[in-house]
DNA sequence: GTAGAGTGTGTGGTCTGACCACACCACGAA
DNA sequence: TTCGTGGTGTGGTCAGACCACACACTCTAC
């Protein structure tokens, strides 16, 4: 192989430019792949591999037809591509659950110490309507989980960064499997989730309060201990503050 | 377009398969182009833009030719993929570049805390190194954020946690430009240049000390004034604690 | 026995072409 | 004005041709 650059690189790398120099934005319509073939003097295959990887990196989106709708429209969704390549990385070992978990603390402890601190109070309504869902009915333990990352996901979403919120959503994913085997070797379903219930309430609780250590605290355990209690593979707290000693139980 | 699974996804959820069941790892090759085609009954085209995926994802690397190393090798780089997704995302206005410092204010003060309290003690070898070359020459810009990315990547690395590594260096990569746009505005390179450097000492020496809110509070002054200096956009810090007041500086 | 040259094979890389389904859009007929 | 048809351009897919490459093997010469 000789040092010419791949013909699919040409096209990814001409893509990010006009992006960087905002020549395309989210919402324009890229040139039709034979155009952009044409353009750049490649096959229309390499066209179609770059698309493919922005395609799975959430950079656009794609569809046949003719009018405004049809061909690769830039999106750039926040979470596109975190997901897949969290769950590819940690199902080829390149990332250690262990780390995903750690990274997963550090993040959403520093979620529940901004909501906490954040002046003026951010809406947690979200969060409490996921609560509510949850405790209206019964469910499997698949809905719980569901339901239960989308709790941690709103409180993301609610302290205002993308990155952080699109990084946890990619982070869950990964290990959602592990997560999902791990609630089948519980004693107890229903005891386990009831508590996990009572701890969500701790959580916002905690949040209204305005006390960021104990918001810190208590999402803390609620997800280191429901990763011991499921027996997930063992993990290193990264760079946490000193917690609140307390009775905090249990998490997810 | 009907409801029929995308021939490339039908690629890609096979090989992700294989990599979750433990049929696939770290080193081990692919089946050919034209086997995987034939096997799963796709065109070999569409073979290829799974590939491609999973090759800018970091999860493979190809090469021509016959013999062990031709092929489709699994290699699953902690760090594949997470910088071309956030530079693409940045590129994109996806992520917002204030999220992003945002972000890479959580995961760097987590990092330097965490190295502050472990025990035993985490080498630093490789990051002093990294500031015996800085001080050693005179640099460019260019160069020496070269190697003051290096040295924050250098601490997360020591801290263990891989996935926090990756993205640490995805988050830096992502704003590369900004940060080397950034220099060419200050007053003084080398004044800023010399400062940043004794902060470095600074971060080094917090964390050997074992204090972990001095050593927080030392990375976070650091980075988050590098950036108001060059009056990078304004960012939220994300659930930071308190810091201790001090007359600590600005940083990179 | 060893080294070098030639050949064959299977690999990825690229391009081209054919055809399909789709989603409009324009035009003509009722 | 409404509806139907044909045309057009879009992405999606597959097949095929050919290339460069990197071996692995065989044969020949020394």
């Amino acid at each position: 192989m000789t040092d010419e650059p791949r013909a699919w690189r040409v096209v990814l790398e001409s893509i990010e430019r006009d992006l960087l120099d905002g020549r395309l934005r989210p919402g324009d319509r890229l040139p039709g792949e034979r155009t952009l073939s044409a353009d750049l003097g490649v096959g229309r295959s390499s066209v179609r591999e770059a698309l493919r990887v922005l395609e799975v990196l959430g950079l656009i989106r794609t569809a046949t037809g003719s009018g405004p709708s049809a061909g690769a429209i830039i999106v750039a969704l926040p979470g596109g591509g975190m997901s897949a390549l969290m769950r590819l990385q940690v199902a080829a070992t390149g990332f250690a659950v262990a780390d995903i978990v750690g990274t997963r603390l550090v993040l959403e402890t520093a979620v529940a110490a901004d909501l906490a601190e954040s002046a003026p109070k951010r809406s947690l309504e979200a969060s409490v309507g996921l609560l509510d869902v949850m405790e209206s009915r019964t469910l499997s333990a698949d809905e719980f989980l569901a339901l239960d990352a989308q709790f941690h996901l709103s409180l993301a979403e609610a302290s205002g960064n993308q990155v952080i919120a699109a990084t946890m959503a990619g982070l869950r994913s990964s290990i959602e499997s592990y997560v999902r085997a791990g609630a089948s070797t519980l004693p107890s379903w229903e005891a386990t989730s009831a508590r996990l219930m009572l701890e969500h309430r701790d959580i916002v609780r905690a949040i209204e309060s305005g006390d960021a250590a104990v918001a810190r605290a208590t999402v803390h355990s609620h997800i280191e201990n429901y990763y011991s209690e499921t027996n997930l593979p063992a993990h290193r707290v990264v760079g946490l503050p000193e917690t609140v000693p307390d009775a905090t139980p249990r998490g997810t």
